[in-house]
DNA sequence: AATTCGGGGCA
DNA sequence: TGCCCAGAATT
C-alpha cells in the first residue's frame, strides 16, 4: 500500500472504502441472473415451508434438503398437519438430514405455531425467536423471505461475503461477533424491499461465488467494484490453531447409528445396541441415555428381552430396549 | 465464549 | 482425510 498520506488524522483506507451502496447494487444486480430457482423461493412458497427450508438448511447443505423438502411439504403442507403427525413418522421423514433434535423442535414448533399462533407462523422477529428450534438467524430469514421484512440477516454465507468485501479477511471470526453485527446491521438498505433483496443477493453470493473454499473471484461482482481482501491480493487466513472435533468414533456418530436402527426397524434391542460398540460398552449406555433425555427415542416396553433376563450380560442390562417416540 | 449436536461429499 | 454446510441450545 503506498498511501500518498498517512497522518493520525487521516486514514487512507477508509477514504477509499466503497459506499455500501455500491456493494449492494451490485450484489443485487448479480443475483437477478445468477439465483438458483429453489423450490422454497417460489411466489407460492407459504410462510411455514419457507420456515420448513429454513430449519432443514441450519447446517445442512442445499442439494441434500432438496428431495426431503419436496416430500415433507407434501406430507405436511401446513402447521396443523405436522402437528397432528406420529413423531416417530417425522423422525423418519427426517431420514438423514443430521442433528434429529431438529425434526423434535420443528413438530413443537409447529405445535406452538398452533397452540399460540392461530396455525399461522407469526410476525415479527420477537415472536419468531420464542418458537422452538428457531435462533437469531432463522427469526431474521423467515421474516425477510417469508414475511417480506426488513432484517438483519447474518448466516455463514453472509459473514464470509462481509468479512471479505469489507474487513479485507479471508473468513469471518471464529464466532459471530460483535464487529460482524455491527457490519451487517449497517450494510443492510433502509428500504425494505432492497433489504429484502440484499439478503438474498448476498448469501446466495456467499453459496455460489464467495465460497469458503476456492472462490471465484474471476466471477464475483464485487471484484472489481470494491472487495477490501481481493484489492489486497487474497490474503491467506491467519493460522486456526482450533482443532476441529472429530467425528469418526465419537458420541455424534454412534447416536447417529441408533437412530438409523431405530428409523429402520422402529426399535432396538439391547443386544442390537451393544453390537453398535462392541470395544464400548459404557458409550453405548451413554448415546442411549442422552437419546431418552432428548426424546429422540423411549424405552420400548413391547421388548422381547426383559430386563430380568439372566442371560444378559451387565452392560446389556444397563442398556434399555428403544423404540422411536 | 465454548461445546455439543449428524451426515455426506468433495478437494 | 480434513473441511464445510442458510445454526440452536446449553453451559
Amino acid at each position: 500500500m503506498s498511501d500518498a498520506v498517512a497522518s493520525p488524522h487521516h486514514d487512507a483506507g477508509r477514504d477509499r472504502e466503497v459506499p455500501a451502496r455500491v456493494v449492494v447494487e451490485a450484489a443485487i444486480s448479480w443475483f437477478s441472473r445468477a439465483r438458483r430457482d429453489l423450490p422454497w423461493r417460489e411466489d407460492d412458497a407459504s410462510a411455514w415451508s419457507i420456515l420448513v427450508s429454513e430449519v432443514m438448511l441450519q447446517q445442512t447443505p442445499v442439494v441434500r434438503v432438496l428431495p426431503r423438502w419436496q416430500e415433507w411439504m407434501e406430507r405436511w403442507p401446513t402447521p396443523a398437519d405436522l402437528a397432528d403427525a406420529a413423531t416417530a413418522d417425522v423422525l423418519r421423514a427426517w431420514d438423514r438430514l443430521g442433528y434429529p433434535r431438529r425434526a423434535l423442535r420443528l413438530q413443537e414448533c409447529a405445535r406452538a405455531i398452533v397452540a399460540e399462533h392461530g396455525g399461522e407462523v407469526p410476525r415479527g422477529e420477537e415472536a419468531l425467536r420464542s418458537l422452538p428450534g428457531i435462533g437469531e438467524y432463522t427469526a431474521a430469514a423467515v421474516t425477510a423471505f417469508a414475511h417480506h421484512g426488513r432484517a438483519v440477516v447474518v448466516d455463514t454465507n453472509i459473514r464470509r461475503v462481509l468479512a471479505r468485501a469489507r474487513r479485507g479477511r479471508a473468513l469471518p471470526d471464529r464466532s459471530y461477533s460483535a464487529a460482524e453485527r455491527a457490519l451487517a446491521t449497517a450494510m443492510l438498505p433502509a428500504d425494505r424491499e432492497e433489504s429484502v433483496a440484499w439478503n438474498q443477493s448476498v448469501m446466495e453470493l456467499g453459496a455460489l461465488v464467495c465460497t469458503a473454499r476456492a472462490p471465484r473471484c474471476e466471477q464475483c461482482p464485487l471484484a472489481e467494484v470494491g472487495c477490501t481482501w481481493y484489492a489486497a491480493g487474497r490474503p491467506a487466513p491467519e493460522e486456526d490453531t482450533r482443532r476441529r472435533q472429530p467425528f469418526e468414533g465419537t458420541d455424534r456418530q454412534l447416536r447417529g447409528r441408533i437412530m438409523a436402527l431405530l428409523r429402520e426397524h422402529g426399535s432396538a434391542e439391547p443386544e442390537q445396541l451393544a453390537a453398535l460398540d462392541p470395544a464400548d460398552p459404557a458409550r453405548v449406555v451413554r448415546c442411549a441415555t442422552s437419546l431418552l433425555s432428548d426424546g429422540l427415542a423411549v424405552r420400548d416396553p413391547q421388548s422381547v428381552t426383559s430386563a430380568q433376563d439372566t442371560a444378559r450380560t451387565q452392560d446389556e442390562q444397563d442398556l434399555p430396549a428403544l423404540r422411536l417416540p
